[in-house]
DNA sequence: ATCGCTATTGTTAGTAT
DNA sequence: AATACTAACAATAGCGA
C-alpha cells in the first residue's frame, strides 16, 4: 500500500531502516543538488552510515577546486571573518583547527572554507536510542525556533508575536 | 494555484529565488534532520547563500571535533575507499573526480578527511551542462557582486536599516 | 538484499495579504 | 520582504517479485 505517517523516531528495524536509509538519502542529495541549481549557491552534505566505510558525499569534487580557489584568493582576514561571523560555537572550533592547519595545509584550506562536518551523533545505542532520538527531536526543535529567531533579528524586523 | 513543474535551471528572478532559496533551505535541512533520526546517523550540510555571511549550517558544530577525529583515525586505504564505493548517482561524477584527485594531492587530502565544498559551477556536469554553464555564468557575476558587498561591509558601512 | 510499484503523505510554486 | 494558503507535484512506506 502507500505510506504510513512520518514517525520521527529512530526505526529500529534493520532492513527497513536500510532501505529507509537509501531513499531518503537520494532524495536528500537530489534536494541539494536541486537547489544549488536553482538557487546557483555552492552547498555540500556529508552522511555517515553504517553500511559504508566513509560518508557519503555530494556534490562531487570536481567543482570545489574553483571554491577553493577563489576562497585563496581572498585576504587571509576576509576568510576568517567566515568563521567568525558564526555563531559561538564555531568560533572554539575553529580556534582548535587552526593548530591543526598548521601541519595540513590541504586541509586548512578547506577548513577556512567553512566547511565542516559536524554531527549530532545520536548514534545507534540500543540502550537509549529512544531517548535520544526523543531529546534530538525536543533540542531540534528549541533550535527551529533559535534560528527562527536569528533569521528574523537578523532581517532587521521586529520580532511580532500574535495569537 | 499549486506549483509549477520543477525547471531545474536557475532562478533568474531575485525576490523569487530568494523565497525558493528559503523554502528549500528549510526543506533540506528537515530532511536532514529526519535522516539522521530516522537512521540514527551523523551528517551534515553546508549551504552558502548571498543572504548571510557565513554558510548555513545543519545541525550543529559542537560535535565536529569529535567526527573529525574519528575520520582522522581512519586508515588512508579507507579513506580512500569512501569515493570508490559510491554506486548511485554520484557514481560517474566520483570517477570523473578521481582523476582530477590525483593531480591534485593536497586538494585529495581534504577530500579523504570528508570535507567537501561544492560550486555551482557546475560545468562537467553530464546531463544538462548547456544550461549548467549559463547558471554558472551568472553565479560567477553574483559571486563578484558578493565580494563587493564583502569589501563594503568590511570598510564599516553598517548594514542595518530599520526604522 | 534490491527493484518496481502506488497509495499516501510531504513539499513547494504561485498567489494573496 | 515575510507569512499563509493551497493546488499541484514530488518523495516515499510498505509490498510483492
Amino acid at each position: 500500500m502507500g505510506r504510513r505517517k512520518v514517525t520521527h523516531q529512530l526505526i529500529t528495524d534493520n532492513s527497513t531502516r536500510r532501505v529507509t536509509f537509501r531513499k531518503r538519502k537520494d532524495g536528500l542529495l537530489k534536494k541539494i543538488k536541486e537547489l544549488t541549481i536553482l538557487c546557483g549557491l555552492p552547498a555540500c552534505a556529508i552522511i555517515y552510515s553504517e553500511y559504508k566505510d566513509g560518508p557519503e558525499l555530494w556534490p562531487n569534487v570536481n567543482e570545489v577546486r574553483s571554491l577553493l580557489d577563489r576562497l585563496s584568493e581572498l585576504p587571509v582576514e576576509k576568510q576568517t571573518k567566515y568563521m567568525m561571523d558564526q555563531k559561538d560555537l564555531m568560533n572554539k572550533m575553529i580556534q582548535d583547527a587552526e593548530k591543526k592547519l598548521e601541519k595540513e595545509k590541504a586541509y586548512t584550506r578547506a577548513m577556512k572554507l567553512g566547511i565542516m562536518a559536524s554531527t549530532s551523533d545520536i548514534t545507534t545505542d540500543t540502550d537509549c536510542s529512544e531517548e535520544l532520538a526523543k531529546a534530538a527531536e525536543v533540542i531540534d526543535k528549541k533550535l527551529k525556533v533559535i534560528q527562527e529567531r536569528i533569521k528574523v533579528v537578523e532581517a532587521g524586523a521586529p520580532i511580532i508575536k500574535r495569537d
